[in-house]
DNA sequence: GGAGGCCTCGGAAGG
DNA sequence: CGAGGCCTCC
């Protein structure tokens, strides 16, 4: 340990030292804060802390495997008792210990967003009210927001300035349905991402024996990432310090870009303020960016007005100057960056894991993938569409939920009828009504639907029950088996396997392949108790032995100590399983596919805290980066502009910035402008390259000579498509033909249409008209697509362009 | 009740 | 462009 203390600089070593009483850690981007970090947990544990007293928040999961895995290699088995997770993982682990405390059973499932929002959808059409004005989006957006802030509907209600803003904007029924949605919630046994925090922030301030129980045993606490910190979190970790008082934060204002959910720069000010005898250091070198790369990022962050005073210097090399790339259109920047990345990687002899391609939004990865694709380089995209947001993944695992939490509605809603059990829209429907109206879990009314929705025809009542069996004999097995044999179980006997074997289209098997891999990871986690997120565990804990209080009976009681095999160990049942999965993104499915070796996609956001030696940060352009939504307000254009700095230091030795003069958007060619951005960073550091196929030449200095170049393809905000003029001929992917514009796809009169004809549909491509029946105006048609197959089209409808 | 075509509209980042 | 809602046909 003394010799890692003296790898470290001055201030590092200061932070790792000053274990005791409140330090808050200001560290600029690349200067060693997860080396402080892990070494001052290291540092205490060496020192004879036990590590079980020792609590550390993440942001991701990532870091706080990353974390954990380091600290392994520094002290050794130990780390593992440590307690360390993310805000959301840890307090769900606690919640789940006290639920009963609060009402809640401690299987309560965690509502994602999906299933939020199919919430709120639902609240909407019960209430009459129009989700035009009402947007779900909108509507928990400003739930979510309020319980950042500590605030209950109840509260809500007495906030006279919130119900007039609600009033000015024309949505006085915001209070009621937070009112409804709460209710909801807590009757189907589920919370979401908010009331993780917001509920354990009322379990420590109603409970004093449950506070201090925590307080005791967390007698040192750390949280990363200290500036994405909202106000709930800041006010629980607060509360879980209060007594020892050892609590340090890392952050760097700079690096904020979380504050559209929620987060608050000022928590670093408020600590300042909580905290007189605070210990704050500054982290200020930086050892992972060449001297061009900091002064650059440096020069861009100057722009900000919020922020606190910090010199982020380096030692290192003055490396290469940042390029600036042009291309005509986002697959031209595509093609671009794959060429360059091609020869940088050629004349660096190097590593493709040595290059990332960042952008803002997601969006963006086609342009690039089908550039890298065209020179066979390898490449992994991390993040985009989750694979736990995959429909046949949500629907297994409805099924398991359903079968741990019987209340869960969300879940319930998604498969009482798929598959196909004859169980319609409009029985489900009255299932609510009657959920409603008696007050209870929608789960008891389909128990008891002959008495309470005798509204619903006595077949489909008779289907309903059996439905009811079915899960309840899920929940015998779930009880009884491991989590794999349970689960395979369940998507067998729910037809849900069979559902998507019988599906031979491409997408179809792809779905078949994945429940697949869900089913292996479930294995994995049997096998070696592993799903991807590290499991801090609670110390078992007779004094608080939680005795179920449910409102409402359900079957089986998941609340028990766990089940044991013949053995006497105890089975890692589905339940288990369950715990954490609504947390788990893409970026922690242990999944390895071999070869490591691949370029990374990402957005910026979840770049951050990684370093790569290689950047390019792509789409600079207005409207995109900085995003449209955030040019309302200086607050929204300096978190961009942070982010913007985010992307800037994560490069190493060479970074490159690239931009489009014209982009698809919707379906629309449109004409882009350079990001201001660009403008902003000290020309000093930068060279302007203009590439034309394959020969690039440099040209400096400044910005003014591509800006009057890309300026005469402007107005940017109509459609270019409109505006080719025939002097001009159109790149070839001008051609490309919007396929939903419906003035630029125009049928031929279909009277013509006769069986054997070549015929072109706007949306199934190129067919072969087999047959022609019926009488006008109900001629139909049947039509062999090449893509899709047959289909049966009425010509009424069907745009049909005669080919031959 | 369900399948599937048509049409409208959004428009970011993520635990 | 794509997802989701609506509408119509069977």
């Amino acid at each position: 340990m003394n010799d890692i203390l003296k790898t470290l600089n001055q201030p590092q070593r200061e932070a790792v030292i000053q274990t005791e009483g409140p330090v808050m850690i200001i560290a600029g981007a690349g200067s060693g804060k997860t080396r402080v970090l892990t070494y001052r947990i290291a540092y205490l544990l060496e020192k004879g802390v036990d590590p079980f007293n020792i609590l550390a928040l993440t942001f991701t999961n990532k870091a706080a495997r990353e974390m954990k895995t380091r600290i392994e290699k520094i002290v050794g088995a130990d780390a593992k008792n440590l307690f360390m997770g993310t805000f959301h993982s840890v307090f769900a682990r606690i919640l789940r210990v006290e639920a009963s405390k609060i009402g809640y059973p401690s299987h309560f499932t965690i509502y994602d967003t999906d299933d939020a929002k199919g919430l709120i959808k639902d609240i909407l059409k019960e209430q009459g009210l129009d989700d035009k004005i009402y947007k779900p989006n909108l509507v928990l957006n400003r739930i979510s927001s309020a319980k950042n802030n500590l605030f209950g509907y109840d509260d809500y209600y007495e906030n006279i300035e919130l119900l007039n803003e609600d009033r000015q904007s024309g949505k006085p029924k915001l209070a009621l349905l937070f009112e409804l949605y709460s209710k909801r919630c807590f009757k189907a046994g589920a919370m979401d991402f908010d009331d993780l925090l917001f509920n354990t922030y009322q379990l420590l301030i109603k409970f004093p024996d449950v506070l201090h129980k925590y307080q005791n045993k967390f007698k040192y606490v750390m949280v990363d990432e200290f500036q994405d910190t909202n106000w709930a979190q800041y006010k629980i970790v607060k509360k879980l310090s209060a007594q020892h008082e050892n609590i340090c934060v890392v952050g760097d204002d700079a690096q904020s870009i979380y504050a559209f959910r929620g987060a608050n720069i000022q928590n670093i000010l408020s600590f300042e303020k909580d905290y007189q005898q605070i210990k704050t250091f500054k982290l200020e070198q930086n050892y992972r960016s060449t001297q061009h790369i900091v002064n650059a990022a440096n020069s861009v962050i100057a722009h900000n007005k919020t922020q606190l005073k910090k010199n982020v210097w380096t030692d290192n090399e003055h490396g290469e100057k940042i390029k600036l790339m042009r291309a005509l259109s986002d697959n031209e920047e595509g093609s671009l960056v794959a060429n360059q990345l091609f020869e940088d990687r050629m004349e660096q002899k190097g590593a493709y894991s040595d290059f990332a391609i960042l952008y803002r939004t997601n969006a963006q990865s086609r342009s690039m993938e089908e550039g890298l694709r065209r020179l066979n380089i390898p490449y992994k995209i991390f993040g985009g569409i989750s694979f736990y947001a995959r429909k046949e993944i949500k629907d297994l695992l409805a099924y398991l939920k359903l079968t741990i939490n019987h209340n869960d509605e969300e879940a319930l809603k998604r498969i009482i009828n798929y598959p196909k059990r004859e169980i319609g829209k409009t029985s489900v429907e009255r299932l609510l009504v009657a959920a409603d109206k008696h007050n209870v879990p929608l789960w008891h009314v389909l128990e008891n639907v002959h008495q309470m929705a005798a509204d619903i025809n006595a077949p489909t009542r008779g289907r309903i029950l059996d439905f009811v069996m079915m899960i309840k004999s899920f929940a015998v097995v779930a009880k009884t088996k491991n989590a794999y044999d349970a689960a395979s179980h369940i998507a067998n006997q729910s037809g849900l396997l069979r559902e998507l074997y019988a599906d031979k289209t491409p997408e179809g098997i792809s779905h078949f392949e994945n429940l697949q891999e869900l089913l292996n990871g479930i294995k994995e986690f049997v096998d070696t108790g592993e799903n991807g997120i590290p499991a801090p565990m609670l110390e078992s804990d007779d004094e608080t032995v939680t005795t179920p209080e449910l409102t409402f009976s359900t079957e089986l009681n998941f609340d028990a100590s766990p089940e044991t095999d013949e053995n006497n160990t105890s089975i890692r049942t589905i339940d288990l399983f369950m715990q954490d999965i609504a947390l788990l993104t893409d970026a922690d499915k242990n999944k390895d596919d071999g070869n490591t070796d691949v370029v990374s996609l990402m957005t910026i956001h979840a770049s951050k805290g990684l370093e790569f030696k290689n950047v390019f940060v792509v789409g600079l352009e207005e409207n995109l980066f900085p995003s449209m939504m955030a040019m309302q307000s200086r607050a929204d254009l300096e978190e961009e502009r942070r982010l913007f700095y985010v992307a800037l230091t994560r490069a190493e030795k060479k970074l490159f910035l690239s931009f489009a003069v014209s982009r698809y958007k919707f379906g629309n060619l449109m004409g882009c402008e350079p990001s201001r951005f660009l403008d902003e960073i000290d020309p000093a550091y930068t060279e302007v390259t203009y590439h034309k196929a394959q020969r690039s030449e440099t040209i400096s200095p400044g910005l003014s000579d591509f800006r009057k170049a890309s300026s005469n393809l402007r107005p940017p905000t109509k459609p270019l498509l409109n505006n080719v003029s025939s002097s001009q001929k159109p790149p070839a992917h001008f051609k490309k033909v919007s396929t939903t514009g419906n003035q630029t796809f125009i049928g031929d009169d279909t009277n013509q249409i006769v069986a054997g004809m070549q015929v072109e549909h706007e949306r199934f491509g190129f067919g072969k008209v087999l047959a022609i029946e019926g009488k006008f105006p109900e001629t139909k048609c049947t039509i062999f697509f090449k893509n899709t197959g047959n289909k049966q089209l009425l010509l009424k409808y069907a745009k049909l362009k005669i080919v031959g």
